[in-house]
RNA sequence: GCCCCCAUCGUCUAGAGGCCUAGGACGCCACCCUUUCAAGGUGGAGAUCAGGGGUUCGAAUCCCCUUGGGGGUACCA
């Protein structure tokens, strides 16, 4: 592998994810974490789980484990973090858990403090609301107007008096900040147009922007991949890294994804969680390259790639800075390409939770042959082979009687050609209930009645499965076997008498 | 409003000055195969490279402007 990223010191990079356990899975978490774990692979660097807890409110662990589980589904692994050997909060650079590492931030906003590049702020949320308003009418920027930046010591007393609280506010330097980044090369922001923002709040947490920069310092992290929402946010933190005396990590944003009207991908308009897809039956490894592909391309016109092939390849600073739409034909293509590669042993295993409990395993396996081809997704197959397990009773109720008349035909014709069809099923030696034998002696036997194959199928058909659409008929036979085809034919033709 | 980012078929993309009368894939259409539906095969429509200026012998590729789209602008992350 060409390593193309480097660390002042020659030393292997290190890249973090930093999910906030506010939802489930987020596919554009998801691809930001993948593109994470292919530079950290691609590099020989370590890859960092980080949880983003601070907001307790909307924070649960059933979301953490979601997100856990569901990477892990992807077959993205850390080297760090939760659930790792050594992991959690005793790892080298632990804990990785924000929720875990308030005194280090309480520590660091004491320090800021004490140097004076961050100060108390005793405005109340309707006052800075108020001023807010102001700005709005007379049309400035809305941003903090720096009231608390250099109050005196009465004044601070007098609102303590109140009982006021003080949140604690950074005083952002003004100054131009520029930086390199991996993927959009030399951006340039200018501070002075940015207010002093809030760095921990009137109770005490800090918030955000604070914390994700101590937490990659003590960390160690050299490289920030993280999505382009966060391009205009770095600057703060670039100001916050100096402001501390910490190393620049290089930042890289890639593109976001996006919903099919161009706006950043959103559970309103898309499907975003993760675990959506994985109970449709999405592979994977579908889904993987699928994402992988969302942003970047090898430059070839190669587009089938396992996870290990794209850490060969994949190369952060060949993304691309457009944002790309999330394709969920293009994501059914793929993963009907990836069912198809499988073998049957390997489909019949992954099928086993998509499809009704009562079929046996051997059944399965027996089935997959016939709907292979036919799934796009996993969970399709519940209802190819639900007639396996629907009752006749619940099959012969999803259709009416002249359904099964062929346009050319009328009901008698139709009954008489399925008592004819069910006489010669009836007939057959249990050992000859093969779709081989099956499908001849049917077309023999629409020959001598002189109706065409396709139209004495298809009232066959429907009666058996209950459905106009189905896996291949003779198979679907076979796996049924004589008795219950039997029964299902009778109920046809006791249909088609009650209707005539 | 202000700041920043972006811009090749409907979509994902190839393309890093001449190989481009712009290639591939998805989707779409037609035909073939065929017991339904798929899968598969063949072919087709589909992008004056957002528009306009430059630079150059030569630009999708470099520069500028315009337009369009997006992101950010919280005591959310």
């Amino acid at each position: 592998m060409i390593s193309t990223l480097s660390t002042p010191d020659g030393s292997p990079i290190r890249v973090r994810m930093a999910p906030s356990p506010t939802g489930p899975l987020h596919i554009g978490t998801a691809r930001t974490s993948l593109y994470n774990f292919l530079t950290a692979r691609h590099e020989g660097g370590s890859y960092v789980l980080r949880i983003e807890d601070t907001d307790a409110q909307r924070s649960t662990v059933e979301f953490e484990q979601d997100i856990i589980d569901n990477l892990h589904w992807l077959g993205i692994t850390w080297d760090e973090g939760p659930q790792v050997a050594g992991g959690d909060d005793v790892g080298p650079f632990g804990p990785y858990r924000q929720s875990r590492r308030m005194d280090r931030y309480a520590r660091e906003a004491q320090r800021l403090l004490a140097d004076g590049t961050a100060y108390r702020c005793y405005c109340s949320a309707e006052e800075l609301d108020a001023v807010r308003r102001a700005q709005d009418q007379a049309k400035e920027p809305p941003r903090y107007n720096g009231r608390c930046r250099s109050l005196g010591e009465a004044e601070r007393a007098a609102f303590e008096a109140e009982g006021r609280r003080p949140a604690i506010r950074f005083a952002v330097p003004a100054e131009k900040i520029r930086f390199d980044d991996l993927v959009r090369g030399e951006v340039e922001f200018d501070n002075s147009l940015l207010g002093d923002f809030v760095i921990v709040r009137a109770d005490g947490i800090p918030l955000y922007h604070f914390v994700v920069v101590i937490d990659d310092q003590e960390m160690a992290i050299t490289h920030v991949i993280r999505g382009e929402d966060h391009l205009s946010n770095t600057p703060k933190h670039i100001a916050l890294i100096r402001a501390l005396g910490f190393r620049e990590p290089v930042f890289g944003h890639i593109p976001l994804i996006l919903n099919p009207d161009r706006s950043k991908m959103s559970k309103r308009k898309s499907q975003t969680a993760m675990t959506a897809y994985r109970e449709q039956g999405y592979l994977p490894e579908a889904m993987v390259n699928f994402l992988a592909f969302l942003g970047w391309s090898p430059g070839t016109e190669e587009e089938i790639f396992t996870l290990d092939e794209l850490a060969a390849r994949f190369e952060i600073g060949k993304v691309h800075k457009g944002g790309a739409v999330f394709d969920a034909e293009r994501l059914d293509h793929l993963n009907g390409v990836y069912i198809r590669a499988l073998t049957d042993e390997q489909l019949a295993l992954r099928l086993r939770p998509f499809v009704p409990a009562a079929l046996p395993d051997d059944a399965i396996l027996r089935l997959v042959p016939l709907i292979k081809e036919r799934l796009v997704r996993l969970g399709d197959a519940a209802e190819l082979v639900a007639f396996l397990v629907e009752t006749d009773a619940e099959v012969a109720a999803r259709y009416a009687a002249d359904e099964l008349v062929p346009k050319k035909a009328d009901a008698a014709g139709t009954a008489s050609a399925l008592a004819a069809a069910r006489e010669l099923l009836a007939a057959l030696d249990p050992g000859d209930f093969s779709a081989e034998v099956l499908e001849s002696r049917c077309r023999e036997s629409a020959e001598q009645m002189g109706w065409k194959a396709g139209d004495f199928f298809r009232p066959i058909r429907l009666a058996i499965t209950g459905r106009a659409i189905s896996p291949p008929l003779f198979g679907s036979l076979e796996l049924l076997g004589q008795d219950v085809t039997l029964a299902r034919l009778d109920a046809a033709i006791g249909k088609l008498a009650v209707a005539a």
